[in-house]
DNA sequence: CATTATCTAATTGCGCGCAAATTAATTTTG
DNA sequence: CAAAATTAATTTGCGCGCAATTAGATAATG
């Protein structure tokens, strides 16, 4: 009886550790990334999800909650109270479209875009502790956008 | 006046494009990861935070809540109440230690170990969706890995 | 041996993240 | 054009995730 026979699975009792896990690698690095913003951002009184959202409004300003929801992959659950929250910060402005009034159109302000300047210093300095040249980085980052697609994917298959 | 010379940070505005952010690459990652998991887990009544105490304790029985919490990267803050759920739902025993009562002994139940069968089943559905090879997700989980050392490492620093 | 310091969990408060329900506006249709 | 269906955003409820505080136990110190 050798072990491809006890096993149907084919699968090791050490392939469920924690270390050998992807799922679990995503987590921590997702985790370390939020503690290594988190003092960069803390100055602005921004969190990352929120300096997520400017990341996007810096790339195209005025965009509707809905069309910032599909941008980060969060629903309006999450955005409408996020977006209030930096609308009292003063970093955007959020106006019903007179077109639509469905419709919220979150828009820019000036210090919303000022803040721009200093997104660059954060990036560097992100960039340093990441520790990773820019062909790594942009490797990795590939990587992970075709497996974040791929989950997707099996998502609507079922 | 050419480009090099307007701009001193050397980067270009679309440097912070979200598409080009490893930092947003493993934000949705994590996401995806979760979404998958959830219709998995949702049969057990698990979270995916829970799912990975389950994974830690099949590896290592019999933990205290701060030995979790290293494995895992969480604190007692985040663990005290999710360890609670996770005794509610019959799946671990907390018991102080009679040695040293300041700590708790979190120990899985029968059915906490009965479910380990599940996650081997769990695990190659992931897999499938995740459409990486074994070589392709270890590469991956080792950079990862690598990433939030380092961006951990430099939160030491300042 | 009593005081102080340290350590472990638990608790509180706040901001995501998501499901589900609600409200209001627009579109479809019969 | 009136009724029904669809859409966009908000709200509610719950479970993380983390900072800060608290309570209780142990260790270190004078």
């Amino acid at each position: 009886m050798n072990k491809e026979a006890v096993k149907s699975e084919a699968l090791p009792d050490e392939a469920l550790g924690l270390g050998q896990q992807l799922c679990f690698a995503v987590y921590s690095a997702a985790h370390a990334f939020n503690r290594a913003y988190k003092p960069l951002l803390d100055r602005f009184g921004l969190t990352y999800p929120q300096y997520l959202v400017l990341l996007a409004l810096w790339q195209q300003d005025a965009m509707t909650v809905k069309r910032i929801g599909e941008e980060l992959g969060l629903d309006s659950g999450t955005l409408s109270p996020l977006l209030k929250r930096l609308e009292a910060a003063g970093y955007v402005r959020r106006l019903r479209d007179p077109a639509d009034e469905r419709q919220v159109i979150v828009s820019l302000t000036a210090s919303g875009r000022n803040l721009k300047a200093e997104a660059f210093k954060i990036l560097a300095e992100i960039g340093k502790a990441s520790g990773c040249s820019l062909e790594e980085i942009g490797e990795l980052r590939d990587a992970l956008h075709r497996l974040a697609h791929r989950l997707g994917d099996s998502l609507q298959e079922d």
